[in-house]
RNA sequence: GCGCCAGUAGCUCAGCUGGAUAGAGCAACUGCCUUCUAAGCAGUAGGUCGGGGGUUCGAGUCCCUCCUGGCGUGCCA
């Protein structure tokens, strides 16, 4: 379907060029006064320094040529704006348009098109944190938002299971316990199916071990050698490798699912390690890869840079592998897995200049064409009330999972109180409005920026929160319910002044979205929902809809609130949560 | 040092390619439930948009400069 917005631009261009003025001021934009109108078009503020003309009179012009009968207002006011409100019977159309259409008749432009979402990117060994909870949830939305466009989508958790981390397990685990047969390099039978350790004693393995790093250099030097003899296929270490994973992709498939977050695909740093060799020798047979102190980098600096920007590291000066290794090497394998024409990139904004060098890498490489889009989407840190990384009362890293226990529980006691479902539905309910909390807090804030995370403003259940927003569907639901059939009700003209604007809020669904998916952006999504879960709220109070008399009227009206509840639910669904039946 | 990002109401944040009176939510205060869920709606109060210059008919928005904070700046990811 046509955006409203370009429907009512090509006719005020047509009306400057009909009047004599150049055609590109005839934008028009949703007006930032809606006491006065619903969309304005300020071209002949602009128009009147080319012409030497009052704007005024510009404006009066342009609006001679409009056909007034396309509107239920047109007028020129000083100095120079353009007003316009929308006559009942066009928004009426139109929302039917949209309620029969497919998706709302978005267009789809991603058809045909495929994308890798790059979100996620957890180690293996570690338990999920906090630090987590952002590239999950905004990878997560995009992910379901490309989607939506038609994209054949995929999302890649991109697991950290190659890296140093890896080999300080193993020489932390080798101090612990040196007999292990994983150890002794001739040891040629089979080793055990079940792990030496547990996932808790591994979640503690590494953080020990990472402490142990920074103070002990011979330790370190283990690690190193580790590292090194595992991605170089020593057999005892990759059977170690085999148990971690093991125990780790299990326990954090339990924590994504109970965020609603899932993964096509469950790669890793370790599935691009068969692309590494042919990859680096391909860079320096093209001369691309240079020795440097030790190591190989590419160079990527160019003339037009600002700042200076240091070579990407290739091979590192020991022979190993580093992140910029295996990022060019998944590139490779996603190209030739996926051939996708977009891969997006959802990780902390920390890590801006490595892709900046890694893109570049790819591009001077080959691995890239020029033809598929390469996106960054870095995300800034969530923050504690004091404004610092978030912690927890003791100074800690927060795990992922308390986090969303203490979420969980302080929603569930609410629940209970306000007793609206029964015993058998209250965990259900509590976890959807627990997640929309947690979600919505998050998602609401421009990606790019650091945010504050405050538990109890984001469980909050009244402002600006995800439980108003369910509030507000479930509040359309139960009048649905009572109803009866509504699905096949068409939309009738405004009823009053609650129900057009209303109606109005609804047609701006789709370029709402666009917006969002142009700029990587789910907090586009809420602002939207938020606005349009007011429009619902107001026309809830100040319109008796079950009491209404006239059927027809009363019909219209299900008709209208309907489509909001469908607008609101498939919304929510694009940032990752759903509404209970009650609450 | 250099580079990137941010600074808007007491707090947390919006503000879409410069446009009419800078918007929400929370906190404070005031109304509205024998009527579809008051987790709601309506209202009051609160801002020299970090400071200073400049461009423009017009600047929170563009340019310059300064201040403050965060992050990054070759072998962690």
């Amino acid at each position: 379907m046509e955006k409203i917005l370009d429907i009512i631009t090509e006719k005020m261009q047509r009306a400057f060029a009909d009047a004599g003025y150049d055609a590109a001021f005839g934008r028009v934009t949703v007006s930032n006064r809606p006491d006065l109108c619903e969309y304005q078009c300020n071209g002949a503020l602009s128009a009147a320094k080319q012409y030497h003309c009052a704007p005024i009179k510009i404006a009066q012009a342009v609006v001679e040529k409009l056909n007034a009968e396309d509107y239920a207002l047109v007028e020129a006011v000083m100095p120079g704006f353009i007003n316009l409100k929308l006559s009942d019977h066009f928004l009426q159309a139109y929302l039917e348009e949209m309620r029969t259409a497919e998706d709302f008749g978005i267009a789809k432009e991603g058809a045909g098109k495929t994308i890798v979402v790059d979100y996620g990117g957890p180690n293996v060994a570690k338990p999920l944190h906090i630090g987590h909870l952002r590239s999950a949830i905004i990878g997560e939305s995009l992910k379901r938002l490309y989607k939506f466009f038609g994209y054949n989508t995929i999302g890649d958790i991109h697991l950290g299971d190659w890296g140093l981390q890896m080999g300080l397990i193993i020489a932390e685990l080798q101090e612990r316990q040196p007999d292990l047969p994983y150890f002794d390099p001739d040891f040629t039978g089979e080793y055990p199916t079940e792990p030496p350790f547990t996932i808790s004693e591994l979640e503690e393995i590494y953080p020990a071990a990472s402490a142990k790093k920074k103070v002990d250099e011979e330790f370190a030097e283990k690690a190193h050698t580790a590292t090194f003899e595992l991605q170089h296929g020593r057999r005892g270490y990759r059977a170690i490798w085999q148990h971690i994973m093991k125990l780790s992709v299990a326990d954090m498939t339990r924590i994504y699912n109970s965020l609603d977050v899932h993964f096509e695909s469950w790669l890793g740093e370790s599935d691009a390690d068969p692309f590494i060799p042919d990859m680096i020798a391909d860079f320096k047979a093209k001369g691309l890869a240079v020795e440097s102190e030790g190591a190989w980098v590419i160079p990527v600096a160019e003339e037009t840079d600002k700042k200076e920007v240091p070579p990407c590291i290739l091979v590192k000066s020991d022979g190993s592998a580093i992140y910029a290794t295996t990022d060019l090497a998944t590139m490779v394998q996603r190209m030739r897995d996926f051939k996708p024409d977009k891969i997006l990139y959802v990780t902390d904004k920390r890590q801006a200049l490595h892709f900046e060098q890694v893109f570049r890498a790819a591009r001077k490489g080959g691995i890239i064409p020029e033809n598929v889009e390469l996106e960054h989407l870095g995300f800034g840190t969530m923050n504690g009330s004091d404004g610092k990384p978030f912690k927890t009362r003791d100074g800690g890293v927060m795990r992922l999972e308390q986090l969303i226990a203490e979420m969980t529980e302080f929603v569930r006691a609410k629940v209970v109180e306000n007793k609206i479902v029964e015993d058998s539905a209250v965990e259900e309910t509590t976890a959807k409005i627990a997640l929309a909390a947690l979600k919505y807090g998050d998602l609401s804030n421009q990606p790019t920026k650091d945010y504050v995370f405050d538990m109890d403003r984001f469980a909050a259940f009244e402002g600006n929160t995800g439980p108003y927003i369910l509030y507000t569907i479930v509040r359309i639901k139960s009048i649905l319910s009572r109803y009866g059939a509504w699905e096949h009700l068409p939309i009738q003209s405004p009823a009053n002044p609650y129900a057009k604007d209303l109606m109005l809020a609804i047609t701006k669904f789709g370029p709402a979205l666009e917006s969002a998916l142009h700029a990587s952006a789910p907090n586009l999504i809420c602002a939207y929902i938020y606005e349009l879960a007011g429009c619902v709220n107001k026309f809830y109070h100040e319109t008796p809809i079950l009491k209404e008399e006239d059927e027809t009227v009363k019909a219209g009206h299900i008709a209208l609130i309907g489509l909001a509840k469908n607008v609101l639910e498939t919304s929510i669904n694009l940032l990752g949560f759903s509404a209970p039946e009650k609450m």
